[in-house]
DNA sequence: TTAAAAATTCGATAATACCGAACGATAATG
DNA sequence: CATTATCGTTCGGTATTATCGAATTTTTAA
């Protein structure tokens, strides 16, 4: 399976360093560390040792084992049987999956997205903005084997996904502003939108068109249609979109990709406003 | 969409009161409390507002203030705009799927799952043991309607379902008296086994016929066939099932479904050991 | 407008998290 | 097999830090 460039490198955004500062002036110390120690580990699937954990974190081992030691009463995280390294726990398994249970747009999405999805053939995305990133909530598979794909969980840039950019279309000029300031405009091909000028003028299009084309701008190849979907106060704060290879992804078709992908997002709008 | 009794209520089970004084006597207080503040909102879909966070933890407000804004400023929870009720945050969501992506046996078991999903059109789990519960990891949904279903993150007691059993008979007598102890065997309908004669029976005949069957023991009128898959050590660790209507799972039907739940349940295991 | 309730800040206090050192256990090395 | 090195774990003194109650501010309700 292939995931986008930026898998696990959440860390690699440059952002971090501001986040960080915020995380360490954190009101309680242990808990920050604590929660730390989670970050950490999130970022190697492999497990890792105390002494690891200890000298990453620059922390004298016996303050890593105290709350390691919490954090495994509570299966945030678990100890792998024979190397006894740390990892994840069930208990973040748990919490995530309730995260979404509790998502009302999921149980409506779901269905009309499957119908799309078996339409086309096509992969198709739930997203959400969250903290200026694009967050994907739900995730229905291709049929074709290449599926190129991102992940249920995993986050993106907002101004090169079709469905990043169906949101910040949504933003006024302020806004968007403080996103480009903040986020930046990182390319993650040669065809990602890297200038304040273009995007604006692309949200611009977005806006009229009332749908977003992504070509290439994630991945080489990828095309992607995003539209917005409402929530049950009319705010546009989700997304779905269709994307496919593009060399299924043109012409003709790719009209009615576009024509079903909107009346898709409408009619989950819809269903999210009556309930 | 129907869910089994047991739902939120995983508070329900008494062997909580064990597990809370264990959490208690967690070494860093603070972490602990924080953990506890997770725990607390997870049984609130709806949110909480401090007061009453405070209120149920008995805590001063002060103190669960600290606490929960470094669970914000991790993302761990997040206010409702209005309201500024807290709720979970979508680092959880993240993190959650993070934990899943890192389980191989996922990327193993879907495509097999999908498959029999497809065959018999009904619903086919994926899960594994996590302290004493069946803990689901994979769902694949039946075409029917009337779906009657469990979720994926949720835990339900190993003596009374086909994927539990199938693990429990795993277990050596000595376990699985340890199991009975700590969990005892509530009866989730009137067809549940509630004694360990009658479980010590019904384990060794799923250890002869390699297969178990739930026949209406979480759910009236729920038929559930489980089978065992071993890890990459040759360990039965985790389980598949196929679940539909009694008036579907029977006769003819039902030994081909056994039949091949069987074979997919094998090929996942013969998949893990050879990768 | 006033009152009531909730959220947030503050500061003194001592409880508690922290750290370094010491101890076992286990693995690696000669 | 002996020795060293590494890792995980325990312990107790210390002062940092979480805690708590009261005061302040903000929001909501009347």
């Amino acid at each position: 399976m292939l995931y986008f460039k930026c898998k696990e490198e959440s860390k690699g955004c440059e952002i971090m360093s501001e986040k960080k500062t915020k995380k360490e002036q954190s009101k309680i110390q242990s808990v920050a560390r604590a929660l730390n120690i989670v970050d950490i580990l999130s970022s190697n699937s492999d497990g890792m040792s105390l002494a690891q954990i200890s000298e990453k974190m620059e922390l004298p081992k016996s303050t890593v084992y105290g709350l390691l030691a919490t954090l495994r009463d509570f299966n945030y995280v678990s100890q792998d049987n024979e190397s006894g390294y740390y990892l994840l726990g069930t208990r973040l398994f748990e919490l995530g999956n309730q995260v979404a249970r509790n998502w009302d747009i999921k149980d409506v999405a779901f269905p009309i997205m499957r119908k799309l999805n078996k339409q086309f053939g096509e992969t198709v995305h739930l997203g959400a903005e969250d903290n200026g990133d694009m967050l994907y909530l739900e995730k229905l598979e291709s049929d074709s084997l290449l599926d190129i794909s991102s992940g249920v969980g995993l986050r993106l840039p907002m101004h090169c996904s079709g469905l990043g950019k169906v949101l910040l279309a949504e933003k006024s000029p302020a806004e968007l502003k403080r996103y480009i300031i903040q986020k930046g405009l990182t390319p993650l091909t040669k065809r990602t939108i890297t200038t304040q000028k273009e995007l604006e003028k692309e949200l611009a299009r977005v806006r009229k068109q009332g749908y977003a084309i992504d070509d290439g701008e994630i991945m080489e190849g990828l095309r992607c249609v995003g539209a917005p979907i409402q929530d049950a106060n009319g705010k546009v704060r989700y997304a779905i979109s269709v994307s496919g290879h593009i060399k299924n992804m043109y012409g003709k078709r790719l009209d009615n990709i576009i024509h079903e992908t909107i009346k898709a997002a409408d009619e989950i709008s819809k269903t999210m406003i009556t309930r």
